[in-house]
DNA sequence: TCCTAGCACTTCTTTTTCTCAAGTGCTAAC
DNA sequence: GTTAGCACTTGAGAAAAAGAAGTGCTAGGA
């Protein structure tokens, strides 16, 4: 355990060290702890011995370790309330009763990357959330339609079908066959449905059936890769610690694999010790998955419509506080 | 007028300069001039006064100036025959018959970029070339449905609208009266029509008109803002020329600016010589108004259904035979 | 037992100096 | 018009030097 200096210490440092990019000194800090930096600098070396504060050369100043930030987040940090202009801003977009509900999260996270200078994610619904609600087909000319699927929470795929030998009402017939059959199937097990059910059937129908069946395929499957969105990718830029090219391009390739975003969502539950923070998770660093120096900060929102994760990505160096603070009051705003 | 000679240094030089990103050498070039060092110098000299060739401090090898490469690409450039790996990996996808022609844009292009490491712009369909085919509606529940638009192009845009005191017969009401009165007509014209045609009209059936409309009219608006697919951005960090975290910041962020993507598509025929190539155009450094160190080359793509523009984006040091044949090769593929 | 002043020591950073390699420009001769 | 030769310039890199910022440790005081 810790005692009540220690704390107090991890947490200015922690405080300063977000401040500055750089290491803290012991003559910064004793003017603040009202000690003399000989204290400070024993006290730090005992925060070395337990792991929770770092030097970056051996005479260098502390700065917190990936453990050092994690008993900040799990015990230290006290999310202060969001400053009255971000709140202002925010409630611009909250009250705005003409959005909806996506385009409000879409417009907060977007807010959100420019005022904290972050890179903020939304992971759209999880297709197995999403149930079919409806087919449509509307003819282009007599060689092109269009398909469009929706589902019950309100998402949309379309997808071009073009075809020589099947007539327009084939077409139809297929897709209100579709429409009867399987409605109301969640999204991602369609596939399968589509395959086993209504590919045998469909055969009878229409000759040249399989230009039509992949297409219908295709646009399911195109629900399961299209709900990630990624603002303020450049914002990681402007931070010291990323700085070099070579990093800057591994992070920009791993935020562009999708399968490593969707990891996010999953990885989760590994520790359950966070619960304390109304379930907003923190993985610094390592934890991270994209690289030693970056912190992910996300959560899950549920509404009556849709629930889906939202993230705030950044620097390890990041502003805490100020960042569960935001995810906070956006996910209690979402849900109500 | 350059002599036979001094067109092949110049083109030696650009070919040099481009594999290595370094700048060339007397010395290298005069093996394959079959003179001697001095004369390539003093040719060099002569090249730089004419404002070809620049150095890069006083006792460097020379680099082709913005002017060079512009020299280079109206006069000397012979876009070579692309490769047969290239083009059998881009005959994989334009004899792809399952793929719709915008799939094909898409897939070719992501394949231009990693094959050469640039990136790739598509402008979409100019929305002055999209007329409205037809409004769809998709009840959810019953507090919302989904409106869908389709263009004769077979362009899609949707969103979702609340409603508390309309119905949903008002509503359908409306869409049809929409897909009466202006079906067929181009969608950047939709915007002053439904002002000044259809919302008087609405006020009359509907008491709650004002979301209803308001709807219908962010519909229309995301069309013009919504087509634009850049492709390897993150290739821009593989060119040496670009391993400063300044500059990078600043194309990305250029990139990120719609309104300077659409200054692609306008700024042509500020000089019209470059017409040999088949309406391929390049913007050479300062000209590409991203970077004083990219280029950017374009061309429009016409077909029977649709048009675009189609783009890559690298650095001055690019290779121009190679890009501009593989955009003819990409552009007359479209077309036919 | 805890705190602190003082000082030696370490490491990074910055600046300076040196040297080397790669090129050019110029001149004189072919 | 071409070329060999040589002086000169510059950048890149290594090495040395000086300075700044901090730490760790020790010994004395509360």
């Amino acid at each position: 355990m810790l005692t009540e200096r220690q704390k107090k210490l991890l947490k200015l440092i922690v405080g300063e060290h977000i401040k500055s990019a750089k290491p803290v000194s012991s003559k910064l800090i004793c003017k603040t702890l009202k000690c003399s930096s000989a204290t400070v600098r024993s006290e730090m070396a005992t925060l070395e011995e337990i792991g929770l504060l770092e030097k970056t050369h051996t005479s260098s100043g502390r700065i917190p370790s990936e453990q050092g930030y994690r008993y900040y987040v799990d015990n230290l940090m006290n999310p202060k309330e969001i400053s009255g202009e971000d709140m202002l801003k925010l409630q611009i977009i909250f009250n705005n009763q003409q959005l909806q509900l996506s385009d409000c999260i879409t417009k907060s996270l977007q807010l959100i990357a420019d005022m904290t200078n972050y890179t903020t994610i939304v992971l759209g619904n999880a297709s197995h959330e999403n149930r079919l609600k409806e087919i449509n087909v509307v003819p282009i000319d007599n060689k092109q339609m269009i398909i469009i699927v929706v589902t019950d929470k309100g998402h949309v795929e379309h997808k071009t079908i073009e075809f020589e030998n099947v007539s327009l009402d084939e077409i139809k017939k297929i897709i209100s066959l579709i429409n009867e059959l399987i409605v109301g199937t969640p999204i991602d097990e369609i596939s399968s449905k589509l395959e086993y059910e209504i590919k045998p059937i469909i055969g009878r129908y229409v000759k040249e059936h399989e230009i039509v069946y992949n297409t219908i395929y295709n646009v399911f499957k195109d629900f399961s890769s299209k709900n990630v969105n990624i603002v303020g990718k450049n914002n990681i830029l402007k931070q010291p610690e990323f700085n070099n090219i070579d990093k800057v391009k591994n992070i920009f390739t791993k935020l562009d694999e999708e399968d490593i975003m969707k990891k996010i969502d999953y990885i989760e539950d590994i520790e359950d010790i966070e619960e304390n923070n109304k379930n907003i998770k923190v993985y610094i660093g390592k934890e991270s998955n994209i690289d030693d120096d970056m912190t992910i900060v996300k959560t899950k929102y549920h509404t009556s419509k849709e629930e889906g994760t939202i993230a705030i990505v950044g620097p390890k160096r990041m502003d805490y506080d100020r960042v569960v603070s935001l995810l906070e009051y956006i996910k209690s705003n979402l849900e109500n």
